[in-house]
RNA sequence: GGAGAGAUGGCUGAGCUGGUCGAAGGCGCGCGACUGGAAAUCGCGUAAACGGCUUGAAACCGUUUCGAGGGUUCGAAUCCCUCUCUCUCCGCCA
């Protein structure tokens, strides 16, 4: 959520930075609003203080044995003014705070100008993506023939976009995430956290799924409860509400949690494999820094997500998104996106945002430094990594000619020294 | 699921026979005094949001906030209703 004061103060500029978008909103019915709430407001609060003062007077003059009803009945009108009065603030306040949730993030003044992904920049490439002497397999025909996927019976069982792993399919994903949770405890300072898999809609408000998502997301019938897409939610809303110690900044959390996605709007794609899932598994970054770090903690975020390509021996590259790809609470993102043979070109893996202080807003997390006001807080997070779509880079890079897989040297303790799975 | 207790400022904890209560006391924190320095002690000060004024900020003025929402009243932390959460006991359960 942006800033009211913000916006009143500079249309010119939100309006800039939503054409970048492709968003087109009209601010002026919101700022009409907001100048009549204002109005109403200086009309209310000069009745109160009215009331407030002539009370006073009231209990004054009944302590004193003296008659009141006078004032007691002109007052009584006052009140009832001032009820109409709150609810039509009310409803105004409603209204604006509808609208200012429906606005997406300013995007930081780097990011590249564009309409969709083609306007995405790559800025940089680790690793060759491999060469095959033989047709290599898609990771879904290494699976199925290996056994360690049963895309069918999870069709069966649940329904199209959700898969039983088996056997060593299961213990590698295991291992994947076990692999990933200790690489950014132990060398990204990151403290782990097992998140609630559901949230209420107050938390999918304040990271951005809600107002406007609500159906990409799976909600628990007859509750206020929706599965959460990410784990982002729970773990950004950790702290919602609070005020925390500016001393105790950053803090670096990593989360694993299963993810559900609705996945509206992109019935067709990736039917296939792991690349889709309406489930699926993510371990998650989370940064909480101060107003002046979260850039340079958007650059080490994005290094700790690729440390682990780099250590699986995974070729990646890493583009920053156009502000016409651009998520709605981000005002800055780096995709990182993994060879994947059977696509014959990188996919996202991961995806590293600064929200500045527009998640911080709706969730109001806020820090404190020495004596100072209390200031928004600074989010960022990225995944690190997606696991399904790492299982499935495993399985198509490291395939080989006899339909194996060679496990990546960092994974075989996690999988009791198993080298290859045949 | 049944019965009960509770939710107050950064924390703790009074107030809850309705009227100088934004709220005592303590802790913590900040500044100062004392000290060679420190501890202890003493003094002073310590919430936020919104709006007005202002080029902006500060100061100042006003409004709101004692879990959330609604009600009674001239006036609610205090009375009534609903909801949420926490704790205790019982039952059930991985």
């Amino acid at each position: 959520m942006l800033d009211l004061k913000f916006v009143r103060n500079n249309p010119e500029a939100v309006r800039a930075a939503l054409d970048k978008r492709g968003a087109s909103i009209s601010l002026e019915p919101f700022l009409a609003l907001d100048e009549r709430r204002r109005e109403k407001l200086v009309e209310a609060e000069k009745l109160k203080n009215k009331r407030n003062v002539v009370s006073e007077e009231i209990g004054r003059l009944k302590k004193a044995g003296q008659p009141a009803e006078k004032m007691v009945l002109e007052m009584r009108e006052v009140s009832a003014a001032i009820k109409d009065m709150d609810d039509e603030i009310r409803n105004l306040e409603h209204e604006i705070q509808q609208t200012l949730l429906g606005i997406p993030n300013i995007p930081d003044a780097d990011v590249p100008t564009g309409h969709d992904e083609n306007d995405n920049v790559e800025v940089r490439r680790w690793g060759e993506p491999p060469q095959f002497n033989f047709e290599p397999q898609a990771h879904w025909d290494i699976g199925e023939a290996l056994d360690i996927f049963d895309f069918e019976r999870g069709s069966k069982v649940t329904g199209a976009r959700f898969t039983f792993y088996k056997g060593l399919g299961a213990a590698l994903e295991r291992a994947v995430i076990n692999f990933m949770l200790d690489t950014h405890t132990r060398e990204h300072g990151c403290v782990e956290v097992l998140p609630p898999f559901m949230a209420n809609s107050v938390s999918m408000t304040g990271t951005g799924q809600l107002p406007k998502f609500a159906e990409d997301m799976f909600k628990v019938e007859n509750t206020d409860y929706y599965l959460i897409p990410t784990a982002e939610v729970p773990v950004t809303n950790m702290y919602a509400g609070e005020i925390l110690d500016g001393n105790k900044l950053p803090i670096y959390h990593c989360a694993y949690s299963a993810c559900f996605r609705a996945e509206a709007g992109a019935a067709g794609r990736d039917t296939r494999g792991l690349i889709r899932q309406h489930q699926f598994n993510k371990v998650e970054l989370v940064k909480f820094t101060n107003q002046e770090d979260s850039w340079e903690e958007l650059e080490k975020l994005t290094f700790n997500a690729e440390r682990i390509l780099q250590l699986l021996g995974l070729p990646y590259r890493v583009v920053v998104l156009s502000t016409g790809d651009l998520g709605f609470s981000s005002a800055k993102t780096y995709d990182i996106e993994v060879w994947l043979p059977s696509y014959n070109s990188y996919k996202e893996i991961s995806s590293c945002s600064n929200f500045a202080d527009f998640q911080a807003r709706r969730a109001n997390i806020r820090y404190r430094e020495g004596k100072g006001k209390p200031r928004f807080v600074h989010t960022l997070n990225g995944s690190g990594l997606a696991v399904g779509r790492t299982v499935a880079a495993i399985l198509e890079n490291f395939q080989t000619q006899a339909g194996t897989v060679k496990i990546p040297v960092p994974l075989q303790p996690y999988l009791g020294g198993l080298t290859e799975i045949k």
